[in-house]
DNA sequence: CCTACCGATCGGTAGG
DNA sequence: CCTACCGATCGGTAGG
């Protein structure tokens, strides 16, 4: 099951100038550095690290970017938009309360584990490496991404079929979905991403 | 509610020398570089912070540790060998499945969030900072304190009382209840320690 | 546990 | 986008 196909999303998104066009230089760049953040962590990744993996020396870099942090939120900026796109399309396949959840949680599970976006993990795990002028930018496009999130638990919740609180509940999720970056392995066999989605909304009662 | 009284155990870790006593010099450096590994991450605590914590020169750190990761090291053996103790005398204290469970909950967010341990959050999110040598060793202990908690969801599973797979609902858990140490405050009032653990539970289905 | 210091590496710059 | 390089800071050491 392929809920959207993130493609001609992805592609309006270029259109507009709200995401990189993943084969420019900036682009390439800032999917370069997604896998990089993802992977060994922000503080761990140098400049020449960045640069190394698009080819280009260190100091080229400064060209694009006036800092490295720069760069941090420019990914984080960039995956948002592209997820809250790609997440309000899942959503708005279904009006039913518990498939709209799942499509939610099918999606974000897809974007913290698979190739497309790839640095929803980056998003959660290095927020305290972003500045605090940056947080304000990030944190306002990640209110629209959280609000989809709740209306589909307030939903549930108002027809009497979830456990806990929505709040509390989009808390608990986001770090068990995010969580999945460091043990989920679906190339090694085992759980697929349709199958790890029944178990969260299993978890949830949801089955 | 407290389930248990960590000072008997801790005193009783630090007799075995399991622990290192916090009053000494050793044991007051661990518990400054568990708190500053948990609030800035441990790439961005430079040994001239950890030294300063506890009010002496960054070489002299070089006199009770060879190397800044033997610290986190030291960090993740203690916590993980103080937080088996506490789950295990948490857990013993209930022989029904959802009461089990229900203590384990609350002993790790007590342990996350709180003033004992402290580190348990260092143990989840500086994992990639440990050198391969050292995971080894601290896999091992964490090995022991993932059974408890394997022993206790896989009963409630044969009981039928669990929604999901015993194993993801475990992993599920740890991201859900370590990334609490982002948002919840108790000291801003709202939500308690007991209330937190009844949004769990409820979560689970088993409120 | 301190003083004094090291080599390496970091993010970033200047000029082309 | 490259070459050449910078000041700052890092983890760690030597000798006391």
């Amino acid at each position: 099951m392929t809920l959207v196909n993130p493609n001609p999303i992805l592609q309006s998104l270029i259109a507009e100038q709200l995401v990189s066009d993943p084969a420019s230089a900036r682009g390439r760049l800032l999917n370069e550095a997604a896998r990089l953040f993802r992977d060994k962590g922000y503080e761990r990744t140098t400049v020449r690290d960045l640069a190394a993996a698009v080819g280009i020396q260190s100091g080229s870099l400064f060209h694009h970017f006036r800092t490295k942090e720069e760069i941090l939120k420019a990914v984080m900026v960039e995956t948002i938009r592209l997820n809250t796109a790609l997440m309000q399309a899942a959503a708005d396949q279904f009006a039913d309360g518990k498939e709209k959840l799942r499509a939610l949680v099918r999606t974000e599970l897809e974007s913290i584990n698979g190739q497309t976006g790839e640095a929803m993990a980056v998003l959660v795990y290095e927020w305290r490496s972003l500045s605090e002028s940056s947080r304000a930018e990030v944190l306002e496009l990640r209110d629209i991404y959280e609000d989809l999130w709740l209306s589909a638990l307030r939903q549930l919740a108002d027809a009497g079929q979830l456990g806990a609180d929505p709040f509390i509940t989009r808390r608990m999720l986001t770090g068990a979905l995010s969580w999945t970056v460091t043990w989920y392995r679906p190339e090694r066999g085992g759980l697929s991403l349709d199958g790890l989605t029944d178990q969260v909304m299993a978890m949830l009662g949801l089955a």
